[in-house]
DNA sequence: CTGAATGTATCAATATATTAATACACCAGG
DNA sequence: CCTGGTGTATTAATATATTGATACATTCAG
């Protein structure tokens, strides 16, 4: 499994974990079924600690993107089923904070619309 | 002028009370040359302590929204300056941070962008 | 049955962010 | 001159987030 984690970045590691496994995920280079690496093995290659890649795998699996057994390890699921509403509710936070920091720059809504087309499309 | 700040927020008040005064002045509300309440009165008034107020002055000053000068108050400067560069350079920031967001959701390109001209024209 | 490997849970330690308090230096007005 | 109001700077206190360490319970392999 890819994952890089920077511990200069402003985004703390547990949280560039969990970000970039559930791309994995999303993105179907995790497949359903898949077993990640354990725990400790994880921690162990990425020089964290244990309690830090199993908050990790907690979110994730709150999320319902894993599901961890013990002695079993933890597996990937199917990517986690969103309501309608819950997911036009986080679009629309997600706009909101990008429409906030448009306003503070003084870009235009073409623009603005421009830079997001962008970086969707990359 | 009218602010509200929310203790409840996950921003903290000093952060609420820098970009409402950046939109404030971005929008023309406070035009160039107006003199702000005075940090004491204002933390008064919003039942927050002087450094609070202090920082969130300061750092509109250090951005170019506000020049606070001892003995005078605290006065609205013209909109600041940004270079075309740094410009591009916070947009992208801000899309490329938006984009994460969406895929995260697994929205489609269209619905991204309509949820962001919704947020940009409200 | 035994042991090693697994996820889970809990707590202490640390770092960081944020606020609050205080003292300081300066300016305007009377 | 001097008093009250202003922004500035520094420091301590607090809260929060994050990490690290440890003990625990379960599962599988042999």
């Amino acid at each position: 499994m890819i994952v890089e984690i920077d511990v200069e970045a402003p985004l703390p590691p547990y949280e560039q974990l969990r970000t970039q496994i559930a791309a994995l995920i999303r993105t179907g280079e995790l497949k359903e079924g898949v077993r990640l690496p354990s725990i400790r093995q994880l921690a162990g290659d990425l020089g964290l600690a244990s309690g830090t890649v199993a908050r990790a795998y907690r979110e994730l699996e709150s999320a319902g993107y894993l599901r961890g057994r013990v002695g079993h390890g933890t597996v990937v699921r199917a990517i986690p089923e969103m309501t309608d509403k819950e997911r036009d509710t986080r679009l629309a936070e997600a706009a909101r904070a990008y429409a906030t920091a448009v306003r503070e720059l003084g870009v235009d809504l073409d623009a603005a619309l421009l830079a997001a087309r962008r970086q969707l499309a990359g």
